[in-house]
RNA sequence: GGGCCUGUGGUCUAGCGGUUAUGACACCGCCUUUACACGGCGUUGAUCGAGGGUUCAAUUCCCUCCGGGCCCA
């Protein structure tokens, strides 16, 4: 017998290893692989890969998701499409500043800024370092040559020239609104960063008394906010409370430049059972008092300032902090004798996403995109874009219909893109940079061919040099953009917007958004907002939404938990001989998982076949090994076997004589590759994936290879051209899945690599009808291994008595050669 | 509290009006057959989360409830 020329016993983790590392060392290799050439003349494919937040660990979930968008990328390659699958890292925002400011134990603002920025800058990169090493090691083929960071100079100009852009259209406004605002980290927020914690609160029944004297419990949890009262309220058909209606009431503490009174009026949305029935309405206590306000055209008061103290509004409570002026306020009331009660209470109160402060509302002069008129449009454009799976869609529709406001942009912080506009002396008109420039104007001044636009008619009147004259000292703005700002340009910054614009003109709209559930009313729905702004499009062909990665038994893994899995131990799982082994918190008590080997192959086989794209799937390591390294066994032992006979010179052609066997076999493999073909251009990776496991493994190996056994041991050509043939396509078909295991085999079976395939494999002519034999030739297998085993005899034993079906007549003699029928 | 998604043998999963309900892993039994014992073959094992309803017929459609998830208030 020969050599196999597949010379590893088997498929092993530091094998893996070293295929990686020639894939990735030689730089120049891997550009001519993978880069993107936009002038190839192919359908382009452009992906807009979620950059990823460095912030230490890379959850595995995440990971694997990753993972899966690189089979995207590598099935869209074999099926001839030119892809750009670009590498990008998110680096702006409040995380980084939170950790600068956590392991120095200063707060930002207590810094010199642009030092600040560059202890950030530095951090930034420690963390992205070790993502780019995982990124490699999942086997990602992206475009690491030319990364991108959303915090460079480059990709910052591409967030400032498109909001000039914006700017320009009339899509952004600046106003004084009622904003949602973290006092503790000094910024404004928007909805999408808010969430609900449970707390416990005083509620506080306070006599007021109306301007006759008569006496009336209001029930708040916000007493410091009464000096912002507009109004009060009982329910319109509230009877307790209609002789009330049209009366004044006198506010229960002294306050300062205002009236001392309110009018009592009625509204619906006064909850009857909720204390005493009747409301009072402060500028701003939650979001019901923002509508109420602007519902009734009252003037809202601003009771508290920037650093989350009371102002002169508040009388004696002045200068406070939110919290300490609740407690001097009823204080004073309980001294004052107008407290009648107080309850504690289970409150939900909003909490900023990143610092879980408590959320305050307050009036800013603010930058916002508009958005509120753009919805309607939105989901005309929205139609025209394939979901995948259709029903996560539904998760865009339902944030959408919740849209009430306009998005606030700006934001106090530093660590972000600058907002890029100077103001005059007089703060009438503004000054904003070219297209095509980064500017950071809070230290440097408007650069040249900066234009001069009026604040409120957004009137272009000229150029900055022109009129600098007659601005007076100008200042720059001090404040940055939220980052969801930078990242919904990322479809833009990748499809070429700005810097290429003859390939954005091919490759817009962008081919395919892939992404996790829980970004979609940020991320997916901010992008899709600036292309329908700027461009009045769809801003993807394909949006691919997948599930999150959690715990052996369905829950969300977090550090508080203690059911996490790094995502390296798993890919490094067998390497060097070294097992692995995690300590996972479960619901009941503390479970110690073990595995031997998984590997990248694996875990990508693994995430491939285990669930359908969409649903969120458990990631147990030990589940990962049991079911798929023994397949990557099996079909290295298939390839394995194959090697030991010469590849035929030309395995495109089809011998015209090929025994029936040879044909059935084939007519079964071009069945199974066309579903593979058209999953892989449905974006469907759970079926592409199953199909050639199913093929592979199954009655491939069982069925065909047992029955070609003796002829390719006795050189029968015609079999080594079927078996290479097969396994030959079968790599190519695998490779998204496996890129390395996969480019082993075929890189020394036949001197081509399948990575590098990019035309999906052609399907030899088929018969139908050969096909249809396969369920009676499988049947008829069993039930003779069935009968030697009933009988107590070896399988390659001869056997007496069993006859081929009529219709397999034509296996009569190979089927008699396989199982030894006598 | 609301919206959306989800619940199939021990575990994971396919099917989504009529199937003996698919497959994988695990379990059990048998087999060292010249690629593979990290293998092969063969069994066992599911009242398709619970309860109602629509229908000649429901895992599949509808309602309620329970568990999990995401988002929102």
């Amino acid at each position: 017998m020969p050599a196999p020329r597949l010379s590893d016993k088997r498929w092993s983790i530091d094998l893996e290893k070293k295929i990686q590392e020639e894939h990735y060392g030689d730089q120049a290799a891997y550009q001519d692989r993978y880069g993107f050439n936009p002038n190839s003349g192919k359908e382009i494919f452009v992906i807009d890969t979620p950059p990823p937040y460095p912030s230490g660990t890379w959850h595995i979930g995440a990971v694997a998701q990753y993972s899966m968008i690189d089979v995207i990328a590598r099935s869209q390659r074999l099926l001839g499409k030119e892809v750009k699958f670009p590498w990008g890292v998110d680096r702006n925002g409040i995380n980084v500043e939170f950790t600068v400011e956590r392991n120095t134990g200063r707060k930002m603002k207590t810094y010199d800024r642009a030092e600040f920025l560059k202890m950030c800058e530095k951090t930034i990169e420690e963390f992205t370092q070790s993502m780019r090493n995982t990124a490699k090691r999942v086997g990602l083929s992206m475009d690491f040559a030319n990364e991108y960071l959303t915090d460079s100079p480059a990709y910052r100009m591409i967030t400032q020239s498109i909001f000039i852009e914006l700017f320009k259209k009339g899509a952004i406004v600046e106003d004084l609104r009622p904003n949602l605002y973290d006092p503790i980290e000094g910024t404004t927020i928007a909805d999408a960063e808010v969430e609900r914690q449970q707390r416990r609160t005083k509620l506080v029944d306070v006599k007021w008394h109306t301007e006759d004297g008569e006496e009336v419990i209001i029930s708040t949890t916000r007493p410091e906010l009464i000096c912002a009262c507009g109004i009060v309220v009982v329910h319109p058909d509230d009877e307790r409370y209609s002789h009330l209606v049209g009366k004044r009431i006198n506010l229960p503490y002294p306050t300062n430049g205002r009236e001392s009174f309110v009018e009592i009026s009625t509204h619906p949305s006064v909850k009857r059972d909720f204390g005493s029935g009747v409301l009072m309405v402060c500028s701003f206590g939650d979001q019901n008092d923002v509508a109420v306000f602007r519902e009734l055209g009252l003037t809202p008061f601003q009771a508290i300032d920037l650093d989350g103290c009371m102002t002169e509004l508040a009388g004696q409570f002045a200068g406070m902090k939110v919290k300490d002026a609740k407690e001097a306020v009823i204080e004073h009331l309980e001294a004052s004798g107008k407290i009648h009660q107080i309850i504690d209470k289970e409150q939900e109160v909003p909490v900023s996403e990143r610092g879980k402060n408590p959320v305050e509302i307050i009036l800013l002069k603010e930058w916002y995109v508009r958005q509120t008129h753009m919805q309607g449009r939105m989901e005309e454009l929205i139609e025209e874009i394939e979901f995948h799976p259709p029903r996560n869609k539904q998760f865009l529709l339902d944030w959408m219909d919740n849209i009430s406001i306009d998005w606030p942009i700006s934001r106090r912080r530093w660590y972000h893109t600058e907002i890029p506009i100077w103001y005059s002396e007089d703060r009438t008109k503004i000054i904003v940079p070219p297209t095509g420039v980064y500017v950071q104007p809070w230290f440097e001044s408007p650069p040249e061919g900066s234009e001069v636009i009026d604040r409120e008619s957004k009137e272009v009147l000229g150029n900055f040099i022109d009129l600098e004259n007659s601005l007076g000292v100008i200042t720059g703005e001090e404040k940055v953009f939220d980052t969801w700002m930078d990242s919904s340009n990322s479809n833009l910054f990748v499809s070429g917007y700005l810097n290429d614009m003859k390939t954005f003109e091919k490759a817009f709209p962008t081919a395919l958004r892939p992404q996790g559930k829980e970004i979609v009313r940020t991320w997916l729905y901010y992008t899709l907002l600036k292309s329908a702004l700027l461009l009045d499009k769809p801003g993807f062909k394909h949006v691919w939404i997948d599930g999150l990665g959690m715990d052996p038994w369905g829950r969300k893994m977090s550090k508080s938990l203690g059911n996490g899995i790094d995502a390296d131990s798993v890919l490094e799982c067998g390497a060097g001989g070294r097992t692995g082994s995690w300590q996972v918190r479960g619901p009941e008590k503390s479970i110690k998982l073990r595995a031997n080997k998984i590997g990248s192959e694996c875990f990508r086989l693994w995430k491939a076949c285990d669930a359908q794209v969409g649903d969120d799937f458990h990631i147990n390591p030990e589940e990962i090994e049991a079911k798929y390294f023994g397949v990557l066994t099996k079909l290295f032992n298939v390839a394995r076997f194959a090697s030991q006979f010469d590849t035929p010179s030309d395995l495109d052609t089809m011998p015209s004589d090929l025994p029936v066997e040879d044909r059935w076999i084939l007519a079964e493999f071009a069945h199974t590759m066309e579903i593979v073909e058209n999953a892989w251009s449905d974006l469907d990776i759970y079926t592409a994936t199953q199909s050639l496991k199913t093929f592979g493994t199954g009655i491939l190996p069982s069925h065909w290879l047992e029955m070609a056994k003796s002829r390719l041991y006795d050189d029968d050509e015609k079999a080594a051209w079927t078996v290479h043939r097969i396994v030959r396509d079968l790599m190519a078909g695998l490779s998204p899945v496996c890129p390395f295991f996969t480019h082993h085999i075929s890189s020394t079976l036949y001197d081509e690599s399948s990575v590098d395939v990019r035309q999906f494999p052609a399907r030899t002519a088929a018969d139908e009808s050969l096909r249809s034999l396969s369920m009676v030739i499988e049947n008829f297998n069993s039930e003779t291994w069935k009968t030697k085993k009933d009988q107590g005899i070896s399988l390659n034993a001869p056997i007496a008595g069993i006859e081929v079906p009529s219709e397999l007549t034509e296996f009569t003699s190979i089927l008699s050669q396989m199982h030894k029928l006598e």
